[in-house]
DNA sequence: ATGTAC
């Protein structure tokens, strides 16, 4: 136990065991790394043919691979990707002269109804597909997912890099819409087809899987193209295109070895935006993350607990009214009560801590904050909650 | 995270 916690703070790496790759966690002992994840990183470094295992701080455990990592090896395994090939985060500015939640929250679309090439042709969100669709797989298109998933109109807060902010034309109070979804069915599909033959196994073929693979992210890239142009529609505002858009799901071929991330974005000196919750602030950072690092930075805020564990005890400890509007505000639509309880703002460790590993650790400098306003997951049940009583008692109970 | 089976 004591053992695996000094590990976190071992930089550089940590000589490698007999046979095994090295393994660095990017966390100070002040950020939660569940054992299990750290396990799984042990259990990855052991794999035929890995080099190296970089951690990331919201490191939290997978199915079989954990998430938030960046894996090195000579073979290529597509487990370590997992099934949602090309899933990312991209942020989209939006013009709108008003923002008021409770009105824009109800003019989201139904982002769980596929765009249809044919019924839905009409659709002006096809504008942003005029390269074609990848695979020519049009099920689930334009359709945010579930999980961590959603659609976010939010408003740029603190900006710590006024010019870098201003090259990606952001400025303090600007509305922007991030997208975090992937490749839907797609993904899930490729990964199937490889494990019901070769199960956790390497790709013996990386060529064929790569082919795939590459078309499942250029999917994911669009799903988030057409999820926000969607949404700017229905808000009536124009989609614009992206300022960043960072695949965190993917395997890339890099210095001679196959580079997998999973749920870690490409910190090689790009922008990426850094997923709190739905209630806290997102992080807009500068990625500049070496090979130490597996050249990525952290994804989100990462989980602090189970599913099941963040529906157990969010049950007892939130009502769904005070999930569906934040403290800070915001309003969450989402009609699914257990996905509500399972992404609870609680339910994830603290994305101040992990923007400070990263920014300790020199894998990425603070941009900009962006704090939510509306944050879609799935159709609403009915009308968002008033500005309820907790409003009401803090302005009553406090000066 | 997913489509599908229970």
């Amino acid at each position: 136990m004591s053992e695996r916690h000094s590990r976190q703070e071992l930089l550089p790496p940590s000589p490698p065991a007999t046979g095994s790759a090295t393994v660095t966690v990017f966390a100070s002992p002040a950020s939660w790394i569940e054992s299990d994840a750290v396990a799984q990183c042990h259990q990855v470094a052991a794999l035929d043919g890995m080099t190296h295992v970089a951690a990331m701080p919201d490191l939290h455990p997978g199915k079989g691979a954990p998430i938030g990592a960046a894996m090195a090896s000579t073979v290529l395994y597509p487990f370590l990707v997992g099934s949602d090939i090309g899933c990312g985060i991209a942020v989209f500015p939006v013009k709108l002269k008003r923002a008021v939640p409770e009105k824009l929250a109800a003019r989201f679309p139904d982002l769980d109804r596929a765009l249809d090439p044919e019924r839905d042709a009409d659709d002006p969100a096809w504008a942003v597909a005029q390269d074609g669709i990848p695979a020519g797989h049009v099920e689930g298109l334009g359709t945010v997912g579930r999980g961590n998933h959603f659609v976010e109109l939010a408003r740029v807060g603190t900006v710590f890099e006024p010019g870098h902010a201003a090259r990606l034309g952001l400025a303090a109070g600007d509305l922007v819409l991030i997208v975090h979804s992937g490749s839907r069915g797609l993904g899930e599909r490729i990964l199937r087809e490889h494990t019901a033959v070769h199960g956790a196994g390497p790709a013996p073929d990386p060529g064929a899987y790569l082919a795939m693979h590459d078309e499942a992210v250029r999917w994911g890239s669009l799903n988030r193209r057409l999820l926000a142009a969607r949404v700017a529609h229905a808000l009536g505002a124009e989609p614009t295109e992206p300022i960043l858009d960072q695949c965190h799901n993917l395997v890339e071929l890099r210095d001679g070895s196959y580079l997998h991330r999973k749920g870690a974005a490409p910190g090689d000196g790009r922008d990426v935006l850094i997923a709190g919750t739905r209630g806290t602030p997102s992080y807009l950072v500068a990625a500049h993350a070496g090979p130490d690092a597996g050249h990525s930075v952290a994804h989100g805020a990462g989980r602090k607990m189970s599913r099941a564990d963040a529906l157990r005890r969010g049950r007892a400890k939130h009502t769904v009214e005070e999930l569906r509007r934040t403290p800070m505000g915001s309003l969450v639509v989402c009609g699914d009560r257990q996905l509500l309880f399972e992404e609870a703002p609680t339910a994830y460790k603290r994305i101040e801590q992990v923007i400070a590993d990263l920014v300790h650790h020199d894998l990425a400098t603070p941009v900009a904050t962006t704090i939510p306003l509306v944050t879609y997951k799935t159709p609403d049940l009915g009308p968002a909650p008033q500005r309820d009583h907790r409003d009401q008692r803090r302005k009553r109970g406090r000066p």
